[in-house]
DNA sequence: CACCAGGTAGGAT
DNA sequence: ATCCTACATGGT
């Protein structure tokens, strides 16, 4: 682990960063859905069939969860072998990404389950956050496998395609996209095996072939699903911030490697800051 | 009432 | 190839 260090407690495990990780931060970031902060400084964050209680605790957070499942599935999850310090000193020169990296130095970039990333952003074409939030939360409540409970909170698994394929999923109110994640769910060319070539391009265009996936939805798949640190989604909001901020044309190029963790710093701070005047 | 939300498909030019 | 518009739903 590059971004910290962790030792058991009773608990579970304590983990304190020593860059780049602020729960509260991430889970506001937009490019996941599914962690909660149910009480102040008390969260829960899923993938896949795990669950795990969160707490902060001093300066760091306890993980109650076995040492095993930490470095197993949450030090990847959290993308915590990367070394966010290297991207945040490249940051120089523009002084709105500065502020952007004071305004969001807890996020990360996180290593999400492919097939929820891929429903989730077709769900989240046209739509705001919380409306994409509930209707996530319903999908899993109603189809997907119940894990566990944490302080009284039922935590269900998010659906898989089969147990999609034959339900009646309009108790989410997707709107129109409900057809889209029908026909994803029953398309029998659709394999998610399609998407680990490794090749950016051939990734994009497998995405692109899916109904409901353009352009934008591709490249959030692409960052926040496949960790493809170059993908650079463009929103009305980071549109906005590039026509406002940069004239109309901020050359991505300069941030090679880590473009997408760049547009999440963008995001977070325009969406949450500068456009709240 | 109009307008908006982490856009896209399908059709017209 | 690029431009245009309809699109379900719920919130302000």
């Amino acid at each position: 682990m590059i971004n910290g260090i962790f030792k058991e407690c009773k608990e579970g495990v304590l983990f304190t960063p020593s860059c780049a990780f602020d729960l509260k931060q991430i889970l506001k970031s937009g490019q996941c859905f599914r962690i909660k902060e149910y009480n102040t400084d008390e969260f829960i964050a899923i993938t896949g069939l795990h669950v795990v209680k969160i707490h902060k605790y001093l300066n760091g957070y306890i993980f109650h969860c076995p040492t095993e499942i930490f470095i197993n599935i949450w030090i990847p999850y959290f993308d915590l072998n990367t070394d966010y310090a290297t991207f945040q000193s490249q940051i120089k020169d523009d002084s709105f990404l500065e502020r952007a990296l004071k305004f969001g130095d807890g996020i990360r970039i996180l290593r999400q389950d492919l097939w929820e990333t891929i429903v989730s952003f077709i769900i989240s074409q046209r739509n705001n956050i919380p409306r994409i939030q509930k209707s996530i939360e319903l999908l899993c409540q109603h189809f997907g496998s119940y894990l566990t409970s944490i302080d009284g909170r039922k935590i269900y698994a998010f659906p898989t395609r089969e147990q999609l394929v034959n339900s009646d999923i309009s108790v989410a109110s997707l709107g129109y996209r409900e057809d889209y994640i029908k026909d994803l769910c029953s398309n029998p060319n659709f394999n998610l095996d399609a998407f680990q070539s490794g090749d950016f391009y051939k990734t994009k265009e497998n995405l692109l072939q899916i109904r409901g996936v353009g352009e934008k939805v591709a490249n959030c798949i692409m960052l926040f699903g496949l960790h493809y640190m170059d993908s650079y989604p463009k929103d009305v909001w980071v549109n906005k911030l590039i026509n406002d901020v940069y004239n109309g044309n901020f050359d991505v190029t300069k941030y090679t490697g880590f473009a997408g963790y760049i547009q999440q710093l963008q995001f977070y701070y325009y969406r949450n800051i500068v456009s709240q005047r």
